[in-house]
DNA sequence: GTCTATATGGAGATAGAC
DNA sequence: GTCTATCTCCATATAGAC
């Protein structure tokens, strides 16, 4: 071992200019995607871009998806501190849940035409998806995430509701998430008013679930939801 | 021009040979699609399957995108009069609703796995998406399907929302048809449950908003409508 | 362990003979 | 209209230098 190598965590020994080159061929990669999108970047590409030849891009990632995730993975671990920030600021439901929203397009707001180059990805069979089983840590990371934002709000919700809404408020998440890749107004006016708008209603219905005389409405609801929801692992029947 | 040859409304000459083997390699495409994905499928695997050379496929269809143009097409022609058909037996928002988009999963439902696989293609720079401005005959022609099926119910619809709720409606159909394109219960019961409970709501909505005292809550929502849908067109800037 | 150089096999697409 | 032959380009694999 030289003076550069040394042990992180777990049992890889690493150098750090090994690490910078993984790191260098990454933002060569990233910039590409966001460029000319994912699929009209190739590897070659990318060894140019980051100065090595194709043969080390694929030393360090296995695949060109391999890049993908290392993005999201990244992506995750340095904004979980920042959405904690957010959380620890606010207090009320609607507050919260804009924080954290906000804090994420902030911090995806470089990377936005990357997002949209990603996005073709949507299909749960394809391992990129946000819905597929091999992106299921992370998925579940983000709804620990919104039932975080849930619980430190003086909102009460219904035990029934309770289940379903972390969930939920994801999914809420990743439709405005859509919508913002996708939009072209200038800075994305549309996505932020879209936004305000819609968390205020988010958080009126959250409220308003709780309600006795609603009780009769938020059973239909929780009925049909635990029906869509249930299994979700398994009968993996072929389609 | 030999005795097969004819001439069809436009001023393109077809033989019925020619038209056959046109329809032999789509049928090809589509049911390898099917089986393998879109991505998966080589025209090499389409003309193969169809008894050609892979020129001849590449004479019939330019690329292998436009093998799902003609899909596309195809489908909206043959759907066409069976909407109709179920718009003649309904009245009510509801049922009209309900039984147009049963049409369509029915239609499609010997295809799902090919839908499922043409599903990457949402973001609208791609020539393929929905929303893409190559698409927009097509996607015109579907959100006119929903201003007839709003027009031939009962249901009044105050002036404001009138002109947005079709493209609402198409809108909300499109939610649907993604959760049933990923819909792995048996026969897509799920979706089938969603649709019921759905449609119920959503027709309830859509009477509830001509309410007078619901007057400042539309104008909240066809504001931030108005806002949102403006320029779709325009302002191609460069993201 | 890190990386370069080169090989492989297959894709979409096209030119031009028949 | 249909074919064969061929082009170009790419993701990925590997042999072996340092």
């Amino acid at each position: 071992m030289t003076s550069t190598t040394q042990t992180t965590g777990g049992d890889k020994v690493v150098s750090r200019k090994s690490e910078e080159t993984r790191s260098r061929i990454l933002e060569a990669a990233l910039a590409l995607f966001r460029q000319r999108g994912f699929g009209s970047t190739t590897m070659r590409d990318i060894a140019k871009e980051a100065g090595v030849a194709l043969g080390a891009a694929y030393y360090y990632f296995a695949s060109k998806d391999a890049l993908v995730t290392a993005f999201y993975e990244r992506s995750q671990q340095e904004l979980a501190p920042l959405a904690e920030e957010a959380l620890a600021k606010t207090k009320t439901l609607e507050e919260r849940l804009r924080a954290v929203i906000k804090v994420k397009f902030e911090y995806f707001a470089p990377n936005r035409s990357l997002m949209a180059a990603l996005s073709a990805h949507i299909d749960p069979q394809n391992p990129l998806s946000p819905f597929s089983p091999d992106t299921r840590v992370l998925r579940d990371q983000d709804i620990a995430l919104y039932a975080r934002t849930l619980e430190g709000s003086k909102t009460s919700v219904s035990k029934d509701l309770k289940e379903h809404l972390p969930r939920l408020l994801w999914l809420y998440q990743m439709g405005l998430f859509l919508f913002w890749v996708y939009d072209r107004s200038p800075k994305q006016k549309k996505t932020m008013l879209l936004l305000d708008k819609s968390v205020a209603i988010v958080a009126t219905l959250v409220k308003a679930s709780s309600f006795a005389l609603l009780r009769p409405v938020r059973k239909i609801a929780v009925d049909l939801l635990e029906t869509i929801c249930q299994d979700e692992e398994e009968l993996e029947v072929a389609t």
